[in-house]
DNA sequence: GAGTGGTCTAGACCACTTC
DNA sequence: AAGTGGTCTAGACCACTCG
């Protein structure tokens, strides 16, 4: 297996990939284990640095191995545990200047709490910690379009303030938490309106509206820095993928 | 604008990438226009073909340009109409298979009747034209995981055999309409539970659950070759995204 | 046959991390 | 200072499309 044949019409870089997600396959690349380095790899398979960086590029984007200048390249901890990996994520405001409206937010509230049990899990929380938990609708042309609950550990509680219009959520979590934000784990799924999101939306109890949690991770895919629950109106926004060929 | 600083500490490739994403945004670039191939770029800019290659590598992924081997690279024709761009999209049985389940689909039906209107318009066809519908359950371990309805124009009505292990929904698309499948476009939706599908998912009536509306596209991103309806378990099958900053 | 994108090489310098 | 990943160059050959 761990074999490139250098006269294959497969592309050279995609056997040297397909040879490392074997290996991650079956744990003989552990999670957590540094890959050799890319001149390693390099003199290891006969291959110049462009050829091991395009393999290298194609696991990353997959979300198999990661990154750290100067360090090195290791695997991903998160490797079998998702579906479908994404290019981008947008912040919530971005999301509505794509999709052609003109955002606003409105704060709702922002208090300490004991969070439900999944924002305990996804933040690894000890039973009864409290967070702070700020509420807010973003209104798209003045139509609600999310209502978004924010979780934050109590280090991190800084004075978030959302009508500032230059700082997105995401630079927010960077200062104020000392690491940087690099990939953003959502769950997406189906509820019933209830409660303050139904009267949010104004519309009625028991109507299906896509749930999306999101779970903000360093780049080691190891810290989750803040966690949040994003109800979806879908009068006004759609939620849309376009996906490639895998 | 138009310009490259081959001094400034932002990478060159990124300052390509910026320029070509801004004449794209204001239709300097209009959606189909073929762009300078990658030696004229290489030229205007004064810059290695691996960099340009580099710049259109990053707009592609973010499905802003289409590249066709042989032909060139054109402005994609969805540029501005979705919201994520994925990197791969898996086929139900493989989907099926990452999650850790053995597979098994049930064949349902496979008739032709005159297909609801959001697939007319998906497929762009003339009212009262009929398709061809299977309607089929995908198993994980024996539980019913999904729940799909493809919609295939009767050019393509082949006989496809889901119990065929070997080949994939998208292989035999590709084999049948003579169209490779590139891309899909896939709209999420919350629905209750209703008739049939709660019927297959043995839960009650107005349960939520999640709806991926899903056109199969070609590389151009102009011919829809089939549209496909899929409800998922939610009690069996989460769906999850990992996303990486913009 | 001319032009395109796809792949590949051998080299180079840089910024970053670690010791 | 040594090693890492990030960027970049100049050149090459290939497979593919099109006239």
């Amino acid at each position: 297996m761990p074999f490139i044949d250098h006269r294959s019409v497969i592309p050279l870089y995609y056997q040297l990939a397909q040879i490392l997600r074997e290996q991650i396959r079956t744990t003989e690349l552990p999670a957590g284990q540094l890959l050799p380095s890319e001149r390693e790899l390099m003199n290891t398979y006969d291959l110049s640095r462009n050829t091991v960086r395009q393999a290298l590029d194609l696991l990353a984007r997959e979300g198999l191995i990661v990154r750290e200048h100067g360090h090195g390249t290791y695997v991903s901890n998160l490797s079998n545990s998702f579906h479908y990996m994404m290019d981008t994520f947008y912040e919530n405001r971005d999301l509505l200047k794509r999709a052609g409206y003109t955002p606003t937010v409105k704060q709702i509230s922002s208090q300490r709490l004991i969070p439900p049990e999944v924002v305990r899990q996804a933040l690894r929380l000890e039973p009864q910690v409290e967070t702070l938990c700020h509420t807010m609708i973003f209104f798209a042309d003045d139509r609600p379009a999310m209502y978004t609950q924010d979780f934050l550990p109590l280090a991190l509680a800084g004075e978030y303030d959302l009508s500032l219009e230059g700082e997105g959520f995401m630079r927010y979590l960077d200062r104020a938490s000392g690491v940087r934000v690099e990939y953003v784990l959502v769950d997406i799924s189906p509820v019933e309106a209830a409660g303050e999101v139904a009267h949010a939306f104004s519309c009625p109890v028991g109507k299906p509206l896509l749930l999306m949690k999101e779970t903000f991770l360093d780049g080691a895919q190891n810290r989750a820095v803040c966690f949040s629950l994003n109800y979806f109106n879908q009068e006004v926004l759609n939620f849309r993928l376009l996906t490639r060929r895998g």
